[in-house]
DNA sequence: CTTGTCTATGCAACGAGTTGCATAGAAGGA
DNA sequence: TCCTTCTATGCAACTCGTTGCATAGACAAG
């Protein structure tokens, strides 16, 4: 129940409604833990009825009411009790590299503009972090001052930076290792 | 419809039976799609009624029989079907990361014991992985001759070793940020 | 002689996650 | 005017994944 979890800190950091939830896990808290917004939508009442967390009735103009969360006692008290848990180290869920090992049977240079694809996308969100990045933690206006949940926040998204530029390195040794199977002017190694 | 696929592409390497699978799940490919015995049983026996697999009793003496399982033609084919098809490239789920920014409404100190629980893992498993990659691919009888699936294990067990050398950084910057958040002879900050 | 471990397979129940669809008002562009 | 996009919430159906439990023979340790 980690979703429960992620929401709890992410209400904690800012209340907001169950599409502003669904927002901020499209950016930020949502790259070490994605959620569509039917996901969130669900737990959020199985929340509220257990009382984690209230509800408010925000009333809005030009736009459709929402319903604004914030954390109860009771859930930053889960969410402490949570913490003190241990949990089981990921064990990772790489799809492409099922992918990379079905290539032997199958032709590799065929895989190559997908790998190329998968590049991209992690290009584009290692830019995207590094942004992120310049805009709140290196700026001038970023406080000099031992913030713990900026710190937090920071280390996280340095996380995120470090695995895509690993990430993009790997998938530089699988390209070369496709083209080397299966070089484009050359015969096919035996 | 991953684990269809993985399966899959385990059978084509060697054939096997649930069970075999499970434990093939344990290590190797299961470093990148992680699978419980019940899931592989219950995709074996789908797999076989849709025709993609082949089963075949073997009785064995001392220990219980088995059904080996191998791949059918149809089965070969929705592999190939699905090498050619894009897919998305991952979102990463890492629940230590929520628990990080947990850690701002908590203590940040009580976190570090758990970090480093999960630093172990990590370097366990490179351990692991590096034995792995001696054994099977710099070893003296390692094969010198281009073998597709050979080069593709390998280019995947590279991937793997550098997740971790890259995690092991990082929870190490994670633990550095963490005891300066609460210095063990200083009082916390403000 | 009992307990525990290993091989081998499976059911049942539940919880987590995905996909498709639906509603509804306001804003903006073609 | 119509189409799309954005905010905002939700139901229903389905698949995927986890957990607990059960069976059963062989073997080893205490």
């Amino acid at each position: 129940m980690a979703l429960e979890h992620a929401i709890l800190v992410s209400l904690l950091e800012k209340p907001g409604s169950g599409y502003e939830l669904a927002r901020r896990f499209d950016r930020s808290i949502g790259y070490f833990w994605a959620a569509t917004h039917q996901q969130i939508y669900r737990v959020l009442k199985r929340m509220e009825g257990d009382g984690l967390i209230d509800a408010r009735e925000v009333a809005q103009q030009d736009r459709p009411d929402k319903r604004e969360y914030s954390v109860a006692a009771p859930g930053r008290e889960a969410l402490s009790q949570w913490l003190h848990e241990p949990i089981e180290p990921e064990s990772v869920r790489h799809e492409l590299a099922v992918k990379i090992r079905g290539a032997a049977f199958d032709d590799p240079a065929a895989l190559i503009h997908e790998v190329e694809r998968h590049r991209k996308a992690h290009a584009d969100r290692l830019a995207h972090y590094l942004a992120g990045e310049r805009r709140d933690f290196t700026g001038p206006e970023a406080p000099r001052a031992l913030d713990a949940g900026r710190e937090l926040q920071h280390v996280v998204l340095r996380g995120g930076i470090a695995y895509e530029r690993m990430t993009l390195d790997w998938l530089d040794d699988v390209i070369a290792t496709l083209e080397r199977l299966a070089p484009p002017h050359a015969g096919a190694a035996r």
